[in-house]
RNA sequence: GCUGGCAUAGCUCAGUCGGUAGAGCAGUUGAUUCGUAAUCAACAGGUCAAGGGUUCAAGUCCCUUUGCCAGCUCCA
């Protein structure tokens, strides 16, 4: 047979010839390094039988596809130890993710990390063992057998529910035996360095009506000091942490009077300040006209807008001279009564109506996280009222928006495909009708997405644009959503072409999605360390000593009238104590001012990232800080 | 909301077997007038999250509540 490489070479081999094998001939080291192989795109194991022409990679732990399978076995290692150890837990489901593995489990008492120690010495043992990995094969009423007569009432679940066609297949290890689809490591052995990292809770497939199961986290590397470098890297990413750094730097507060409605402080509205200052401008450029609607809003108009039936657990309600009042968690009703109360032309649309609206929505208390997640929070929104033949356009428009926003940020984001939910309202062609657009508006630019099957809004699909934090977690912030239910309710209209009235499309969007939790975003992807045109301080001035007062004073006159955010440190310390502190607050620039200074008429200019960068003249360094403003600089 | 963990000074954290709360940083005051990441000293700072219980005695043990952390669910 056959086979093309990796590197697109094309070699023969003997029919029959396993991943190993042909690995082996290929290199000593990459056949100690394989996992696993992928032949035409689907992942097969080691010692799977090659016997046809196709393309070959030998996939190691450096591929993505190598780390599923190494973490997947490990997991399997995961749940033979807790099998030895605890007699009565039932297995339930245990995959690899995108950093390491989990194993859930039902079981009477709960795990602590206590446990941790003696699981993993257990899983060590198991490694030390080296048991084979041997997958078998058995039809369904067998397999079916197999699992009741282990008294695993999960996996017998699981197999009821796989399709009539699966391959219901099983992985057996020394006195283990998992229902699994593979694949897998050939021996236990290969594992190598492992930990287990944390254990929580988590609904039997995902539903919270079922049982809680026992999860427990893991993680694991062919070597010790990748875990260590990995270990190590978790450490570091939590000094990203916004809630760490917010402390800090002194942006916001988060009290017990009030969970999940923060507090901003000075440095932190300057951020605010910025971004919005920002979006103004550009949304203006784009045909955009600003409305602000009312925070509280009569009960009816929720009724009619589909929230009272769709959205009710989520709301805040209060009373307003005995009649029922809603506190909005959302602002396209308001958006829809701006649209309804003049008369609109063909020749008006698309009208695009933005609004930095500030919303509240109870979340359940387990889910609140600093400013990433939060009770009350400002969408940077806007409804767009368009004819129908304008939505491909209009949907194009915003995605650039957005990719022009996030690229100014330097955020890498991907993107997904959210479909019609079960509890929704409207006709399925309409949903089909939307959906479409969305998609034909992503193909056309060439957009790569990932489908979410049923999580769109109650009225309507929507495109959902997410950012990750310091730990790698995504959070969604962008997102447009397609609406022909909310102009329908309303009764919305335009005067066509023909005189007649027209029903228009409504598309809703937000581009940061909440300011506060693309600040949370910002702050973790900077580290702190906003650029320039960010810092909530930009220059810090600091005298060598108090005699140097009057000329910092000067200075700082000069910046201040160049719209400079600049601070003066006039308490009387040492020089390096200042420039910790500046340091350690992450200001862009600190200004030295000394004899030397006063004398020449100069700045000694220290840069946080690259430290001392020598005397210059205040117009020089003036110039060269408002052009990096000017542009954005990162 | 659910599962598990946690809560001591503004911040970071000690506090042994239950015996009556401590450090560093920050703050205030004084001295020092200094050249690129911490000058010295003194002072002040606490209903040990809140409430209840056990005990001669509770920061420490038990219960309830609140908040926080991780995950699940949900979502901007």
């Amino acid at each position: 047979m056959k086979i093309i490489l990796k590197d697109g070479t094309e070699k023969e081999f003997e029919n029959g010839k396993n991943v190993y094998e042909i690995a082996k001939s290929l290199s000593q080291r990459l056949a100690k390094e394989a996992v696993g192989g992928k032949f035409n795109g689907k992942i097969v194991e080691l010692f799977t039988p090659i016997n046809e022409n196709g393309k070959l990679e030998i996939l190691t732990f450096d591929d993505e596809d190598g780390k599923k399978i190494y973490w997947h076995t490990s997991s399997h290692i995961m749940a033979q130890a807790i099998k030895r150890l605890y007699k009565d837990v039932k297995l339930t489901i245990g995959p690899a993710i995108d950093n390491g593995f989990y194993y859930d489990f039902d079981v009477d008492e709960p795990f602590t990390v206590d446990d941790f120690s003696k699981i993993e010495e257990e899983m060590n043992k198991i490694i030390k063992e080296d048991l084979k990995l041997e997958r078998f094969v058995l039809p369904r009423e067998e397999a079916i057998k197999f699992m009741d007569e282990k008294g695993e009432p999960y996996k017998v679940e699981l197999i009821k529910d796989l399709p009539e066609d699966a391959v219901i297949s099983f992985y057996r290890q020394g006195e283990f035996t998992d229902l699994c689809a593979g694949p897998h490591l050939p021996s236990t052995g290969m594992v190598k360095s492992i930990k287990l990292l944390s254990v929580a809770g988590a609904y039997w497939r995902g539903d919270e009506h079922n049982k809680m199961l026992q999860r427990i986290y893991g993680i694991s590397f062919p070597k010790k000091s990748m875990l260590d470098e990995y270990l190590n890297m978790l450490e570091e990413a939590k000094k990203r942490d916004h809630r760490k750094l917010g402390k800090e730097l002194d942006l916001f507060s988060i009290h017990n009077e009030g969970p999940g409605f923060p507090f901003f402080h000075p440095k932190g509205m300057v951020i605010r300040n910025i971004l919005e200052d920002f979006w103004r401008k550009e949304h203006a450029k784009r045909g955009y006209l600003e409305i602000k609607t009312p925070i509280i809003l009569n009960e009816e108009l929720w009724h009619r807008s589909g929230h009272w039936d769709h959205y009710k657990e989520n709301m805040y309600f209060t009373k307003i001279d005995g009649e029922d009042y809603a506190i909005k968690p959302m602002n396209c009703p308001g958006a829809l009564l701006v649209y309804n109360s003049t008369m609109h032309s063909y020749r008006d649309l698309p009208l695009r109506l933005c609004e930095l609206g500030l919303v509240h929505r109870h979340e359940l208390s387990g889910a609140l996280h600093g400013l990433m997640r939060v009770r009350s929070f400002t969408q940077d929104d806007a409804h767009l009222f368009m004819t129908p033949d304008q939505v491909e356009s209009e949907i194009l428009g915003v995605i650039k928006l957005i990719d022009y926003f996030y690229k100014i940020f330097g955020f890498d984001y991907f993107v997904e495909l959210s479909t019609r939910p079960e509890n929704s309202i409207g006709s399925d062609e309409d949903w089909e009708l939307a959906t479409n657009a969305l998609i034909k508006a992503m193909e056309h630019i060439g957009l790569n997405y990932k489908v979410n099957e049923g999580d769109g809004a109650f009225y309507g699909p929507k495109i959902d644009f997410h950012l990750k934090d310091s730990i790698g977690r995504t959070w969604q912030c962008g997102t447009i959503q397609l609406d022909f239910q909310m102009p329908e309710r309303f009764n919305c209209e335009y005067v066509g072409q023909d005189g007649e009235k027209h029903r228009p499309v409504m598309l809703h969007r937000v581009v940061f999605g909440s300011i506060e939790r693309f600040i949370a975003i910002l702050t973790e992807n900077f580290a702190g360390a906003f650029p320039t045109w960010l810092a909530p301080v930009q220059v810090k001035i600091l005298p060598i000593s108090d005699k140097h007062l009057a000329y910092a004073q000067n200075i700082q006159q000069r910046l201040l009238e160049n719209d400079i955010r600049v601070e003066l440190d006039d308490r009387n310390e040492k020089i390096g104590y200042k420039i910790r502190e500046a340091q350690m607050q992450k200001i862009p620039y600190m200004l030295i001012l000394g004899d030397k200074e006063v004398e020449s008429g100069n700045v000694s200019v220290r840069s946080r990232k690259e430290g001392d960068l020598g005397s210059k003249s205040i117009q020089e360094f003036l110039s060269s800080i408002l052009e990096e403003i000017k542009n954005k600089s990162l």
